[in-house]
DNA sequence: TGTACATCAGTGAACGCGCGTTCACTGATGTAC
DNA sequence: TGTACATCAGTGAACGCGCGTTCACTGATGTAC
């Protein structure tokens, strides 16, 4: 929110508002029901005095699903941030949690990015910035976890031996400063794992299956780290 | 679709059709933009008429749930029927794949299920009994998998060690015919990273990252089948 | 510092739309005697 | 087998609604000289 004239940032002060506003509305009613009219109206905004902020239904869902990209980015980087960054599992965890609560505490912002998809939407390219900023940080840890096992000999990660084999040559297309594609595999699927876990919680596909969520979600986190050979 | 009267036969006749039209138009355009006066139009009906098939769109939304859980159900169950019992990973195997590619047919009918839930819907209890088929054949699959492996001694499954250690007393509410809740928590995780990658696929979070999709769902399927003790 | 003009936030009326649902009805199909 | 009545699929008009978006406007805030 860099300011520049006065009526600019109060252009960007009502902008952040009505943001916050629809935010409000997209967890009581749901992506389906977000309205620009609605959102005008809990704005104290007439319903065509909203088109001086946003250019269309379409685009504001657009701010939101970048903003919610960039809010659980913001949340993760700075939960891992915290944590001595030594101490991997810490920050393993620590990332986890942070994408657990986060979604949690706004199940339908987390759904907008992360459930079904509008069909027909398109997801324009300044999303793909903000979507990358939780796996650019499960990446870090992934990297300083192969140095630091590396750092101390050998390859101390799984027990070894039956996964490599099978191994395509290019499963995975992104590329970590060396590290082997094995690993960079094993750390998509634990970063996959730990959205299905989110998301089958927040969608309530757990419940009566799972008895202690929380323990639940510390046990399978473990586990994962483990799997790319962070010891705990 | 048992028929009784010819009458009755007809009329579950033009509800199958009904259904069918809709799941066709929540493809196209997804679970909010199914609308009945749309569905009645398709079908050749009156929008009023409609009404005499479903009590409301209400209605509609969780008929289209229950078939699209038992579809898929029914898609697991025979797919994994076809293969030899003793075949404990082909029965994973085969059991994955129909997940999978039922979902990538149906991206929008998986989502109905499986991606964000409309906010106020509360799933009727009609759905718990279709929503568990799939679980359930992964639960036989499981059991038959810890039976061989006790029938020839020990538990082969894991590397052992670590994991059993930190694992809380009730981490998971199901029981499984004397499993070790262990084994029981490792199933459920399985299931979930299973659901998490066919999720990311469908909802398109793959894209980019992983290079050949089926590849990579092998991979992680071969992966999940040891880390329930199921050898390859 | 004061005036003339441009910019821009916000208004209110109006558009056309598709929606879910109700209601009184028609006519065909089934049932009872 | 034939007639009288009940059931039920389907119709068409109408309801009231909230929506996205446009447009010509007003008035306050900013800018240039």
């Amino acid at each position: 929110m860099n300011a520049r004239t006065p009526r600019e940032r109060a252009r960007l002060a009502v902008l952040e508002e009505l943001k916050a506003v629809a935010r409000t509305q997209l967890e009581e009613r749901g992506a389906a029901g977000l309205s620009l009219r609605h959102v005008a109206r809990d704005l104290g905004l007439s319903s065509s005095g909203i088109y001086r902020y946003v250019a269309s239904r379409d685009e504001l869902l657009t701010l939101l699903i970048v903003d919610a990209y960039d809010a659980l980015g913001e949340a993760v980087e700075s939960a891992e941030a915290a944590v001595d960054r030594a101490d991997l599992f810490g920050r393993w965890w620590a990332s986890c949690s942070a994408v657990r609560d986060w979604a949690r505490g706004r199940p339908q912002e987390y759904g907008l990015v992360y459930g079904s998809p509008v069909p027909g939407y398109e997801a324009p390219p300044s999303t793909i910035g903000p979507a990358s900023r939780v796996p650019l940080t499960f990446g870090r840890i992934l990297r300083d976890a192969a140095r630091a096992a590396s750092a101390q000999g050998g390859s101390p990660s799984e027990p070894a031996g039956a996964t490599l084999a099978g191994l395509p040559g290019k499963l995975v297309a992104v590329e970590l400063e060396g590290l082997s594609p094995e690993l960079v595999a094993r750390g998509v699927l634990a970063w996959v794992t730990l959205f299905g876990l989110v998301s089958f919680e927040v969608f309530g596909h757990l419940t009566g299956t799972v008895a202690d969520d929380d323990a639940y979600f510390r046990w399978a986190c473990e586990r994962a780290a483990r799997s790319i050979g962070i010891a705990l």
